[in-house]
RNA sequence: GGGCCGUUAACUCAGUCGGUAGAGUAUCUGCCUUUUAAGCAGAGAGUCGUUGGUUCGAAUCCAACACGGCCCA
């Protein structure tokens, strides 16, 4: 027999001893009147006397990590989702039955306790207990206790076992909820109206991606999970609704990396009577606070480099940086064929209806973005690859918008919101020709309702996309977005 | 899709020139009432990712495949 099997059976078998002496292995009527965590936090800081004269009992209750057991006394650490502390068991308090059966658990076992606290002789805060109540028999061995579970893989597919054994990847999760709740007060404060909008469209809109498609059977329709939300948000701004938000999941149906998962998750928010300029002050606002609240500081350290947040942040036109960050002279920049010709030899391919404005932001994905460590807006992006951008007055080539960087990647992307049903009919409608053209990323049909809603007049408005499993990775410092999602996709085991 | 790396006991890892499998933890047994990865003594525990090939002999060399990691597209 194998060991794992061994340990397996050992452990339904003392399951079985348990329930034929009438213990339930999975009892729950045991209700802790602290978590670990309060208990540190109150009495923590007490002396031993200070402890000893307090004269009550706590009920706590928590999974048992380690144990060292003497003859006639047990410590052993145990963890509820707040922290961990150390009991200390005696048979001359427990009795010798109560004694046997406490030292017949296993590591892994979720127990109650009852007790009092003290400190042991090298000062630790712990429970002495004078009752213990078996809650949940666990009948799988844990991994190590001292390196816990390293196997990267198993980390992701067994993310609960991640976080039984590795309570530093909690910090990951917590701070993840914090950032998310402190977007949504920021947010708040500012009247936007947090909504809900359809995860599942006909049309799939807001940007170009390749999406999943499903099928819904009463009303014999093909839907699509959203790889945007913006489409759905604009006509919110139409309906009156002046300042919304949505943080929820976009899906796009492309490759994984330590960048992409193809389930992300996606704030955006649109203010009606602001321009892409506003945002950019917005976003410096947001990004400063959500740091400040979290770490108490706007200097940075992200896989090693030093990054600091202060604002105003470097703001950069996107044929200035492919000269001053990318190396290629302006004159290259400048001459359309030449830039053509430039991104065709470093491997870009462009399709039909594609030219400068891809060979410009093809390029800058090569030569720029992974420069661009301290945060920086790029602007001036081309009319050609932001469909849904208000082209500028001054130069209809280009769109009021930009993209945000920090540590060298794509972080938000924003703009002053076209708002013009004819011209957006006509970009519309070159997309559509790249699709019938083979591009699987464009849309397939022409949002007509969304051209309706146009119709009735949208006011001029801005809007922006945070990407927030990137914004969680930068304030973690974490080096993949598997690290922080909690169960990111992998293909299934064989 | 391409390149490089990894996959050995339940976990964390060794394994030299190709000679037939090791440690620590965990588990089980015994001793032990203030330990801190407790200690001491003993025992059991392996489809070396899978499939083929080379060889007298493969964890080790070769190939394909699977899963994962990093980098590139």
């Amino acid at each position: 027999m194998s060991q794992a099997d061994r340990i397996i059976t050992q452990r339904r078998q003392k399951l079985a001893d348990l329930r034929a002496r009438g213990v339930d292995p999975f009892s729950n009527r045991f209700k802790p009147d602290h978590t670990i965590a309060q208990v540190i936090e109150a009495y923590g800081s007490m002396s031993g006397p200070e402890l000893e004269g307090l004269n009550e009992t706590f009920r706590l209750a928590g999974r048992i990590m380690l144990v060292r057991a003497f003859g006639k006394a047990i410590f052993c650490h145990f963890q509820d989702g707040s922290s961990r502390l150390q009991a200390y068991v005696q048979r001359q308090v427990l009795g010798d039955e109560a004694f046997k059966l406490f030292k017949s658990l296993d590591l892994g076992d979720i127990v109650g306790f009852v007790g009092t606290l003290f400190r042991t002789r090298t000062g630790e805060l712990t429970l002495s207990v004078s009752e213990f109540i078996l809650l949940t028999k666990s009948l799988l061995p844990l991994p190590e206790k001292y390196h816990g579970l390293t196997d990267v893989e198993r980390r992701y597919r067994q993310r609960y076992l991640d976080l039984i054994v590795n309570p530093q990847v909690w910090q990951v999760f917590l701070q993840r909820a914090a950032i998310i709740r402190l977007i949504r007060q920021f947010l708040d404060k500012r009247g936007f109206l947090e909504v809900e909008t359809p995860m599942m469209q006909p049309i799939p809109g807001g940007a170009t991606a390749k999406p999943f498609e499903t099928h819904h059977n009463a009303l014999d329709m093909k839907l699509y999970l959203r790889i945007a939300p913006e489409l759905y948000l604009k006509r919110l701004i139409v309906g009156g609704f002046d300042r919304v938000y949505e943080i929820n999941r976009n899906f796009r149906n492309e490759g994984l990396s330590t960048l992409h998962n193809p389930e992300f998750t996606m704030l955006e928010f649109y203010q009606a009577y602001a321009t892409y300029k506003d945002l950019m002050e917005l976003t410096e606002e947001l990004v400063c606070q959500v740091a400040r609240e979290l770490l108490g500081t706007l200097q940075i350290t992200y896989q090693g480099a030093d990054i600091d947040l202060t604002p105003p942040w470097r703001r950069i036109d996107l044929r200035q940086s492919l000269t001053e960050i990318g190396g290629i002279p302006q004159e290259v920049v400048k001459d359309r064929q030449a830039l053509v010709e430039l991104a065709k030899s470093e491997g870009v391919v462009l399709r039909p209806g594609e030219g400068y404005g891809r060979a410009l932001t093809k390029l800058f994905d090569l030569k720029v973005e992974a420069r661009l460590i301290q945060p920086t807006f790029v602007l001036g992006y081309p009319t050609e690859t932001s469909p849904l951008s208000r082209k500028s007055d001054d130069n209809p080539e280009v769109v009021d918008r930009f993209e945000l960087f920090i540590a060298g990647r794509e972080m938000a992307n924003a703009f002053s919101e076209l708002n013009d049903p004819i011209d957006q009919r006509a970009r519309f409608e070159a997309q559509l020709s790249a699709h019938a053209a083979g591009d699987e990323e464009a849309p397939h049909a022409v949002d007509e309702d969304f051209l309706t809603a146009l119709e009735y007049g949208m006011p001029p408005a801005a809007g922006e996309g945070i990407g927030i499993d990137r914004l969680v990775m930068l304030l973690t410092d974490s080096p993949s977005i598997r690290d922080v999602i909690l169960f990111p996709l992998l293909r299934p085991e064989r």
